[in-house]
RNA sequence: GCGCCCAUAGCUUAACGGAUAGAGUAGCGGCUUGCGGAGCCGCUGAUCCCAGUUCGAUUCUGGGUGGGCGCGCCA
């Protein structure tokens, strides 16, 4: 039975108490030592409405509560101290701060689950990368944010169905293929490395960017292109199936080098038919419009604006296809929660999406949220990626790796291949999802602050610790007489013991506030703050010889390793 | 023009309406014999402006200023 909880199911007895009702009282972790380990301002909140002081209520609570203590929380409980304005304070016991360490080591891996969510599904889209265009950074955070949150959501016991869904029809393929039929004598055939396949499409692409806007007869022979590939004319038929595998082949090792597995890949071209047919029904029903030729979505009825969902050709467009997408993820999948993310700009796009969603299917529209992150900018302006302007997320680990590899040359290389992707992990995870970040090299790769590298070094610390322990001693055990010795010692805990215990208590809690406010970041933090305060531990204490820290230091391990794979981070080794 | 998002130390940033606004970095000053100094400690330094709501505002509301983005046939 964890304190907080116990904390929190008394102080709802004691309040119901005063107040004669059901109020529900939050119980936070406290900031500074001398305010407690835990803290309620329940007092301060109740003041006003029962008419009390609101250190005079604090006080009664304090004594209301002092008098049930008994059995598990008076364990747990050392001691209640009230605060002006009004806060009540409490701090744990050395016996239950000490306990933490077997529940941890007891627990390992599953240190940081719960079975809060068993039960739930919930379906995470992210990612989305167009076949035939780059992979670029943006892709790659958004794929970082999605892969994070899946496993918090999973940490709390719920059914994650992950999913990508990727356009592979509309004017940018056509662009490429455009591309493709220019470059054509430099093509490379399917055996060819896959990355310079993928290069090739980059290149393919860009020209017909570019030639698109620049030239108008190019213009008109593009859109031409367009509509052939939406008919799937024979002509360009064999360019888009090569190119479209390519892609995707591409995608895919990316994944993987990432760590997310998806469990199916939706496309545009799969749910453009069911869009239509969603708007056109609904066209009768009244919830679109007809207007020049176009179906729209009337948005501004509802203080949006309007989006056209067929357009004059008769083609759904992006609207309609994630509203056929929506149905379609549903027949997959029959979720409670939907997650969508994907960068800002669409924040407002999506609102609309919803909107008409609503009209169609209130019942999945409530289940679907939005969540939109920023943009990544890279500081200096200095780096460009090898195919142009647009910075590629394949670049920007190859790149970190190679940092890595060069500051620390003794690295290994499957070693260097993580820390490079620790590096970039942590430097985007650790902010809060929606502003723009910019991401930093140096400090990122850096061993000192807040970065993964310095993260997986403290980890490996403390596996380091333990070997030499295990190379002292017969079976990494300590004598009884050397125990003994110890125990005694260690009957008052270290301030620094103290204060890394303390912070252990809380990962749980983090873990699930993260989850619940879909904040990755806090675990980010967590993580950083439990590190320095175990250095600082690391510092000042020896800890070969003895059972206590030992212990001690290897559920600050185990934690690291559990946080850091909640970010999608993975421990190594040695460094 | 309308709408959405954002604004915190020199820089990058954190903070369910709560206590003395928390870090990292840069700058300055320290830590040998004890496990990885790739570390640790100390000092300096911040809520864009003006009102309002509240016992209490970085957080909520209104109005400015500055920046990013979006607004009918792209995705």
């Amino acid at each position: 039975m964890n304190a907080k909880k116990l904390i929190t199911d008394n102080l709802l007895l004691v309040v119901r108490e005063l107040t004669k009702k059901d109020i529900d009282v939050k119980v936070s972790i406290s900031e500074r030592l001398e305010n407690g380990d835990y803290y309620t301002n329940v007092a301060l909140r109740l003041a006003s409405t029962i008419k009390k002081k609101p250190l005079d209520v604090a006080y009664e609570i304090k004594a209301e509560l002092e008098k049930s203590i008994k059995g598990d929380l008076g364990s747990a409980i050392d001691k209640i101290e009230v605060a002006s304005p009004g806060f009540v304070n409490f701090f744990l016991s050395e016996q239950y701060l000490r306990g933490t360490i077997d529940y941890i080591n007891k627990k390992k891996n599953e240190f940081g689950l719960s079975e809060k969510l068993k039960g739930q599904k919930v379906m995470v889209e992210f990612t989305d990368p167009n076949p035939f265009k780059e992979f670029h950074i943006g892709h790659l955070y958004s794929n970082l944010v999605g892969e994070s949150l899946s496993r918090l959501l999973e940490s709390q016991g719920a059914r994650v169905f992950r999913v990508c869904y990727q356009g592979d029809v509309g004017l940018h393929v056509a662009k490429a293929i455009y591309g493709m039929q220019k470059l054509k004598k430099e093509m490379p055939d399917d055996s060819a490395p896959l990355s310079v396949r993928a290069q090739f499409m980059g290149r393919a692409y860009t020209l017909g960017s570019r030639d698109y806007d620049s030239n108008e007869n190019i213009k008109k022979e593009i859109d031409e292109l367009n509509k052939k590939i939406y008919q799937e004319d024979p002509s360009v038929r064999d360019l888009y199936k090569k190119g479209r595998e390519w892609s995707l082949e591409y995608f895919d090792s990316i994944y993987k080098r990432l760590g997310t597995a998806f469990k199916r890949f939706y496309f545009e071209s799969q749910v453009g038919k069911i869009g239509a047919e969603l708007v056109r029904e609904f066209l009768k029903k009244g919830a679109f419009e007809e207007s020049d030729g176009a179906i729209i979505f009337p948005g501004e009825k509802y203080g949006l604006h309007n989006r056209v969902f067929i357009n004059s050709l008769g083609l759904p467009t992006y609207e309609a296809k994630d509203l056929g997408l929506a149905a379609t993820k549903y027949k997959d999948f029959p979720y409670d929660r939907s997650i969508i993310i994907t960068a800002q700009e669409q924040a407002e796009y999506f609102k609309v999406v919803f909107s008409a969603l609503s009209q169609i299917n209130p019942e999945l529209a409530s289940k679907t949220i939005h969540i939109s992150h920023g943009l990544v900018k890279l500081p200096g302006g200095k780096m460009s990626s090898r195919t142009g302007e647009i910075i590629t997320g394949e670049w920007l680990m190859d790149e970190a790796v190679s940092r890595i590899s060069k500051a620390y040359p003794n690295m290994d290389g499957s070693t260097a291949q993580q820390v490079g992707l620790a590096a970039i992990k942590y430097a985007l995870l650790k902010n809060t999802i929606g502003s723009d970040i910019e991401f930093n090299f140096d400090e990122s790769i850096s061993l000192t602050g807040a970065s993964g590298p310095y993260l997986q070094y403290t980890y490996v610390r403390t596996k380091s610790v333990i070997e030499k322990q295990q190379m002292t001693t017969d079976n990494g055990q300590l004598t009884v007489a050397e125990n003994l010795k110890f125990e005694i010692r260690n009957l008052k805990l270290e301030i620094e013991e103290l204060n890394v215990l303390r912070k252990l208590v809380h990962f749980e809690e983090v873990v699930s506030e993260a989850q619940e406010r879909l904040f990755p970041n806090l675990v980010a933090e967590y993580l950083f703050e439990l590190a320095q305060k175990f250095n600082l531990f690391y510092q000042k204490h020896r800890i070969v010889g003895n059972q206590f820290r030992m212990e001690l230091t290897s559920a600050v391990g185990q934690t690291l390793q559990n946080g850091l794979s909640l970010l999608g981070i993975e421990t190594v080794k040695r460094m």
